[in-house]
DNA sequence: ATTTAGCACTCGTTAAGCGAGAGTGCTAAC
DNA sequence: GTTAGCACTCTCGCTTAACGAGTGCTAAAT
């Protein structure tokens, strides 16, 4: 266990890490106001703290960095949440302030609150298209051998999907299954909508309809369409203001992954509701290893259903940033929660 | 006037820089196997050559480099596009040939292709979506103040717009305005959609509809959609990789830049038909005051209505991007116009 | 038993100096 | 008109030296 005087010190040096981005030494860390040692104590402590792990030396005579140890023994101990400035949050309000016609557009606007209260990248996935309802199916024939597909949620989101038309298909036909689709399947979540057809109307479907199998590949293809979700970036050039970005050859290497819905997905969703926080080797991704994502849920009544994140190098504004991220995730959250009400 | 040496020297100066990014000295020009003369007599030839503005030099005692006017000349005059090998046209081929369920994938596709095969940025702007036609509209309450409004083209295309429906208008009169736009106006182009409301169509709405002008200003909002054409990349990173690109805070600026949509499609956007270069400063642009944009247009039936681009630095495979521009674009011509017909 | 002053030592950073190499411009010879 | 020869220039890479920040250890002070 570490002592109280332990505690002190690597806190003081991780703080004046993180703002400085350059090793700290005794000295600097003994004239702060809260230390009262002289350079010669701190530096036997900060040996100690070496040998326990927590801070790491570049070279031999260069002063402390923080190991990645020390980084998660700092957030899970020492972190206290900043608490945001009045000019931030009226900043927020503001921000959100703006009426926004679709819930796309309130999202991409919490990436860019984001990224430019942080300085970081941020990353907003979600919120989960399937996990809202059919409002209405549309199909609508283009030629004799495609159409597209049309469908609308109860929250005013629109998915299309081209579907090529099975030969022998009959128009009419196709016009009955839309509308008894449209009936009986009205508020059944999207994410459900394949298993429901075979479910509760796959016998009305086969009294009216000739063409019953090709009818359900058909629709099994117009409900295929985007199940992963959506990536909103905020500030994607941020994190090449960071010294430790100052390579191109890296920095391409993570504009690249950016690129990447799926790989963005996978690495940035969190499944457990609130704050978490990966440092460095713990995102299990190679050109990840020096930086930090930071993630929080935000819920649409009461569920969670997507995720808000920043990704900055381990050397973060942890404090800050926990402090806007939980505050921006429950404003989406309130936001997007009035919104769905409405409806 | 330049004599038939000095524009042998011009090319192979060009030409040797443009590959190997490094100025070229007289000793090197010499050494090229259709080069008979001597690195004096090239030298004398490099120092008129500077005079007359086409060459300059980094510092007193180093190689030639082209300059702008040196690059201007050599696309102007001394350009030979590039033929595609076999294995070059046969990866566009195989790269189209996936089938495709919408046209959007078709221009991403397009970008890849362009920027895989040129490793340089590539940017698709368009089709423009409102020189396609109307299929139908649909206007779907969602609750008791506001609907979604979507429009399908006969390209398959689908816009949606959020629409605040005004109060006091009648859910019986917003579904017959529709059927009368149905009916009446299919086929017209979105681009004219508007006019031909309120030419067209104005007298029958006005017998049968109660909120008229309720009703026609929230038609103008269901078609305000995206009236910018929309903007595809590839290899939005490539140009990292080229050595004047080595310095992250003009990569971020560049990267900044593609960003911002509405300028993007303004820089890059042709007005005429087939290929155009743009060389530094001929942009227009200080960021790209080292960067060559070449264009070219693509058509669907005849009609151009996009534009494909090259980003790269004003040292650039010329007769290469040259070659590739023109064939892709007008392999995307072809491909989008066999689809247009289709329908 | 802690804490601290003192000191030798280590390493990275910066500037200066130097030689090699690539290239030029000029002159004079071909 | 062309080219060989040569002095000159400038960059680049390497070495050296000085400096400064910081450490670890020892011994003295508290």
């Amino acid at each position: 266990m570490l002592t109280e005087r332990q505690l002190l010190i690597l806190n003081a040096i991780i703080d004046d890490y993180i703002t400085h981005a350059e090793p700290v030494g005794s000295r600097s860390v003994s004239k702060r106001s809260d230390m009262n040692y002289s350079p010669a104590t701190i530096r036997n402590e900060m040996s100690d703290l070496e040998e326990l792990g927590f801070l790491e030396k570049p070279h031999s005579s260069s002063g402390r960095i923080p190991s990645q140890k020390g980084y998660r023994y700092y957030v899970d101990h020492l972190l206290s949440p900043k608490k945001l400035t009045k000019k931030e949050i009226i900043g927020i309000q503001s921000l959100f302030k703006e009426r926004f016609s679709e819930v796309e557009q309130v999202i991409q606007q919490s990436a860019k609150i984001l990224s430019s209260l942080t300085s970081y990248t941020s990353i907003v996935l979600g919120p989960k298209v399937f996990e809202s309802k059919l409002k209405q199916l549309q199909i609508i024939p283009l030629s004799d051998d495609s159409a597209v597909a049309i469908i609308v949620t109860d929250t005013g989101h629109v998915e299309n999907q081209m579907v090529s038309l099975p030969k022998g298909i009959n128009t009419n036909d196709l016009e009955k299954v839309v509308n008894i689709i449209n009936e009986r399947l009205k508020d059944v979540p999207l994410i459900h909508l394949r298993n429901s057809i075979s479910a509760e109307i796959s016998n009305v479907l086969k009294k009216y309809i000739d063409e019953y199998d090709k009818m359900i590949s058909l629709l099994n293809n117009a409900f295929l369409s985007q199940q992963h979700e959506k990536v909103f970036f905020g500030g994607k050039t941020n994190i090449l203001a960071q010294p430790e970005f100052h390579d191109v050859d890296r920095v391409r290497n993570i504009l690249n992954i950016f690129e990447e819905n799926e790989l963005v997905s996978k690495l940035f969703r969190s499944h457990v509701q609130g704050i978490t926080i990966k440092i460095g080797e713990e995102n299990h991704f190679e050109p990840f290893d020096d930086c930090t994502i930071i993630t929080a849920t935000y819920a649409v009544n009461g569920r969670h259903v997507g995720t808000v994140g920043i990704l900055g190098p381990t050397r973060m504004e942890y404090r800050k940033v926990v402090g806007i991220l939980d505050y921006v995730s429950k404003d989406l959250s309130k936001i997007l929660s009035s919104r769905y009400q409405d409806n």
